[in-house]
RNA sequence: GGAGGCGUCGCCUAGUCCGGUCGAUGGCGCCCGCCUGCUAAGCGGGUUGGGGUUUCAAAGCCCCUCGAGGGUUCAAAUCCCUCCGCCUCCGCCA
């Protein structure tokens, strides 16, 4: 969520940063009437429940003073004294009650409209929609098949002949978007995972293998039951959710905690299953393994002060360059325009890798700065030196999502006979592979 | 799945039987002073988080917070119920 006090001094700010998502900044001024009845109800509350307070105190002494009086006189005196005050106190409680649901109603009212609102928009991302991106730079080396002298096959066909990829029978087994890796493509998996890891072990990050089922308080302090909720996976008898990023898990997993400051950054790599049900995307990309239910997945997280952000922000991306750069895969680097942003992220970075049979930049990874959207709403904050406590930032980004990775590095290592170059890199993690072979025969 | 035990302010811990002055004891750790030639020890004070009020700011004051949510009561850390988590024993199975 964002910083309630910041609608209250700012609410222009808030408006137009709705706007430029292309969501409704009328919230704004529905969450400011809310806000100012919570107040109201709440101090009422207080007030009710300080008399009521301080008029409970003099009940028991005096209870006290009847069980132990020997006199008659005094006790009497005493008896009445106590009717008086629990017949005021009997009111007060009711009292007490009423006002206490008012606040509870007031606050629950102004609680949901705040968590509609999505985060600030970073003053440096681009407005616009989907195709208003900023392009950063392209990297790499494109293949032009044309002086290479073939026709470059599609992922489909290069995971058919190198029996990497079963689509056919994932879709027998579990229905359409879904694949088996099989063979090389298996071990590619195994060999990207562990490439992808060792690298982020390297640079500091600490490898988390986290749950991939998590509760609705995780799903919606991330920010996913928004606008994006359609395409989250439930589990009605369980109450729980699969999650579509481990971003989720490593996120929640300091919910609730208080941080060491001297401890931050907290950088962590996490490897999962994501799952999408990719609702309103039928028609979309329905060839191949490029959008699925299912897929692997290597993701970075850090916690860090905000101030650092914008800086963690572009080492995120540096990290997920150096990863594409090392597995020789062409690309481009783009800030991804205001409407085209998840609700908790400020700033978007998006890298688009080369696939040739498409020839167009396709999304493989992506760095998100959530400012302290996130760790407002799971609570996550830290302690500076001089005792300060605020929300954390949190920022997120794609190491490697293995299935697109996959039909990057086919697309563009292919060889006129459909095998596949291993990039160096990469050939330590699969026994010294230098190229994937077509299948003998089949 | 069955039986029992437990969840208190960073960590440990008192309080829960017999409800009120308990936002909550003590120790450790930490912070600020004092003292000491240095170190250690010692002395004094502070040390959950959130909301509100006031203020340039702070102090102060009020409310909430004893795993979570309900209930009983004038009043709940304390009594009752539900849920969650942890531990021990049994059963079952990767």
């Amino acid at each position: 969520m964002i910083d309630l006090r910041i609608v209250r001094d700012d609410p222009e700010r808030v408006r137009a940063s709705q706007a430029a998502r292309g969501e409704d900044p009328s919230i704004v001024d529905r969450l400011l009437v809310a806000d100012e009845a919570r107040r109201t109800a709440s101090q009422r509350y207080d007030e009710l429940r300080n008399t009521q307070k301080t008029l409970g105190k003099s009940i028991g002494p005096l209870q006290g003073r009847i069980k132990k009086s020997t006199n008659d006189v005094d006790r009497d005196i005493a008896h009445n004294e106590l009717d008086v005050l629990m017949g005021r106190a009997t009111t007060l409680s009711d009292d007490v009650k009423a006002a206490e649901g008012v606040r509870d109603e007031a606050a629950q009212i102004a609680t949901a409209l705040l968590l509609e609102l999505s985060n600030l928009i970073d003053d440096d991302a681009p407005r616009g929609g989907e195709d208003d991106f900023t392009l950063i730079g392209e990297y790499g080396v494109r293949p032009d098949f044309v002086s290479l002298g073939f026709e470059p096959r599609d992922h489909v066909e290069l995971g058919e002949i190198l029996g990497a990829i079963d689509i056919e029978r994932g879709a027998k087994v579990s229905g359409s978007r879904f694949y088996y890796l099989t063979g090389p493509g298996a071990l590619l998996e195994l060999a990207l995972v562990n490439f992808a890891i060792a690298r982020a072990t390297a640079a500091g990050f600490t490898p988390m293998i986290p749950p991939s089922l998590v509760k609705p308080a995780a799903m919606e302090g991330t920010g996913f039951l928004g606008q994006a909720a359609e395409n989250v996976y439930r589990l009605e008898a369980d109450d729980l959710y699969l999650v579509g990023t481990a971003e989720v898990p490593l996120a929640a997993y300091h919910m609730d905690e208080i941080l060491d400051g001297a401890t931050m950054p907290r950088r962590y790599v996490g490897y999962s299953p994501s799952f999408r049900r990719e609702a309103g995307s039928h028609g979309k990309d329905t060839r191949g393994i490029f959008r699925v239910h299912w897929f692997d997945k290597v993701e970075l997280f850090s916690f860090c002060p905000p101030e650092e952000a914008v800086v963690e922000h572009r080492r995120l991306l540096q990290w997920e360059q150096e990863f594409l750069d090392a597995l020789e895969i062409p690309y481009r680097v783009i800030d991804v325009a205001s409407g085209d942003l998840g609700a908790s992220a400020a700033r978007k970075f998006d890298c688009e890798a080369w696939v040739p049979s498409q020839q167009r930049y396709r999304e493989v990874t992506s760095a998100s700065n959530c400012t302290q959207f996130q760790a407002r709403r799971l609570r996550i904050r830290s302690r500076s030196l001089d005792g300060d406590v605020a929300p954390v930032a949190t920022l997120n980004g794609t190491l490697c999502a293995v299935t697109r990775t996959i039909v990057a590095l086919f697309e563009n290592h292919q060889r006129p006979d459909g095998s596949v170059n291993v990039p160096v890199a990469l050939r330590p993690y699969l026994g010294g592979l230098e190229t994937i072979e077509p299948l003998p025969t089949r």
